[in-house]
DNA sequence: CTGTAGTATGTAAACGTATACATGAAGGCG
DNA sequence: CGCCTTCATGTATACGTTTACATACTACAG
């Protein structure tokens, strides 16, 4: 407002080229000879020319940003994966702006589109995960979607996963080695995908060593710190139930521990947990034997580059499904 | 790719309208009949007509997108603040792009430069704290600007604060209150506004009770994690140091905190804080009496308010300084 | 009836950039 | 020496909106 913008125009003229010559050198276009440029760039320089990305947009269709939808801002795993897809695409000249689906469907759809429709190159999606009803509409979109951390069994798409059936074998099957025999699940709705994988793994192992797994001690919900809090409260009102339990996710975990520390009786004094994700604060988890920690910041590294592969053309054709190997972390458990 | 664009033109077309009348549709321009209006509308409908943003921004010289940067995106605070502005700005319709300063001025200059220079129609800052060299460049992008969490004194500029002298205070009187003679203080450089006035209400509250503050037991530093769990370290092989501490901040109690439960000893079970935030891995911080609590989602929100209304030219005339009251939350520890 | 004000719409020029096409100069080659 | 290529640059249009200004029509006062 101070004064008013400079174009390219301007550039032009101090320069005694055309606009056509300024843009080139803007875009390192190889045909402008050297020393003209030279002169172009002195004259963006005394006249403090800055470009204007949005002119820019709307004359090539790129926008250099990408939209990260996630259930929510404030969960830890993607606060990870964020920072470090950040990180990657700041690197690669790209902007990152952010949404909230607040676990309901629709609105992540509705933000969705409203990302898709002409704001974003292309989007990050963390999905609410059980249906893919929405699907279809996104797709009739036309612009590159990596799903991170739940896939879609079915989609065609690029999908950054984890290896969410091997982490939760192997963190069980080291609960057995051991001596844990009686086992209980503590986690999320079977049919979104980590959920169900995990499960998979759990019942693998159980399986494999001709453990039972007692379907009282299955707890299926939705894998938030209430959830993990009431159910635990309920665990440890029954004197049959086990004690030893494979936790889903951070959240259940994170509530489950709460609920123990609080209460503070003899039985929280026997429980032994194996559980999903590591984070700063994890030797706080004090029932956690096993932790599966997921490779978060190569994820985040990796569906960064995947997508503006995919927008810049520059990936396979084919659907990619990245799936990374989770690391079995040991706790010393202090009784 | 499917079907190319439709714009304005080609609804004007199906209408039988001009696309001056089309824009003042979409810009429920009242000088329209309503009529027309619904003829358009429907031409729009039956097209599936979408909005082209970036010509619009092209336009009006509004992106309706505001930046948000932080020293770094996977802090907890940081994350609660971008979740509660996230909802705010997204119901006043605009987007959230989000940057990472990575505790370096330079890049904190740079990347607020890059974001202001076209991108966006404002920022909100969460400043790296020290110092404010690169301010004057900033102001010079002519653009709003609100900072969060820490201010400058001395700059003209929107605040959103929090009372960080009367929570210390408050914290420490607490401790006090309950016998507590010898108390330490772990925490952040004192340039930085916000671990200054910590240190300020720990002060005032040592000194208004005649108690003395012991130069060798307050330990300033960069407040991070590694920084809570080395210091710790030192204060515990310290046969001299004080069993009660005020921290500063959640990291820093963090590191501490893991310290003391990686040494288990006899030294940990005396050890008593008072230590500002509240997160919901807090009931597992077990050395904590007293947490202070910032109003964290209400600062965001404001903070949304604040810029959205500086954009739109709706705020008072001169700068705004808010600063929200804190919370003392009593834990009961189990020792 | 003329003049004026108001209302609904159209016309056309921007916003700042990228780029297809045209142009002109220089060089190579038969 | 004429022709074709290559290289460096200019000309002019398009991207999809918004908006100042012009226009046409209606209504109503004088």
């Amino acid at each position: 407002m101070a004064h008013s913008t400079i174009t390219i125009r301007n550039v032009a003229e101090r320069a005694n080229v055309s606009t056509a010559t300024v843009s080139r050198v803007l875009n390192n276009d190889p045909r402008v000879r050297s020393e003209t440029k030279a002169v172009v760039l002195e004259a963006m320089e005394s006249l403090g020319y800055k470009i204007n990305f949005v002119a820019r947009s709307l004359k090539t269709n790129r926008t250099h940003t990408i939209g990260v939808l996630a259930p929510d801002l404030s969960g830890d795993f993607f606060m990870f994966i964020a920072e470090s897809m950040s990180r990657e695409l700041t690197l690669r000249g790209y902007s990152i702006v952010v949404g909230t689906s607040r676990d309901s469907e629709e609105e992540e759809a509705k933000r969705l589109r409203h990302l898709a429709e002409r704001l974003v190159d292309g989007v990050v999606l963390i999905p609410i995960g059980s249906s893919s009803a929405y699907l279809p509409q996104i797709s009739a979109l036309n612009i590159p979607i990596v799903f991170v951390d739940r896939g879609f069994v079915g989609y065609e798409a690029d999908q950054v996963l984890v290896d969410n059936e091997g982490g939760a074998y192997e963190a069980v099957r080291a609960l057995i080695r051991e001596g844990h025999r009686r086992i209980g699940f503590l986690g999320g709705k079977p049919e979104v995908t980590t959920a169900g994988e995990r499960f998979a793994g759990y019942r693998r192992a159980m399986e494999e060593t001709g453990l039972e797994i007692e379907q009282r001690y299955v707890r299926f919900g939705h894998p938030t710190l209430p959830f993990g809090y009431r159910t635990m409260e309920e665990i440890v009102k029954d004197p049959d139930s086990p004690d030893t339990w494979f936790v889903v996710n951070l959240f259940a975990h994170l509530g489950a521990t709460n609920y123990l520390v609080s209460e503070g009786g003899e039985m929280a004094r026997r429980i032994t947990f194996a559980a999903f994700d590591e984070m700063p604060y994890s030797p706080l988890l004090r029932y956690c034997r096993y932790a599966v920690q997921q490779p978060i910041a190569e994820m985040g590294k990796a569906a960064a580059n995947l997508i503006i592969d995919r927008i810049e053309g520059k990936g396979p054709p084919g659907p990619q499904i990245l799936r990374f190997k989770t690391r079995l972390i040991q706790h010393t458990l202090a009784r």
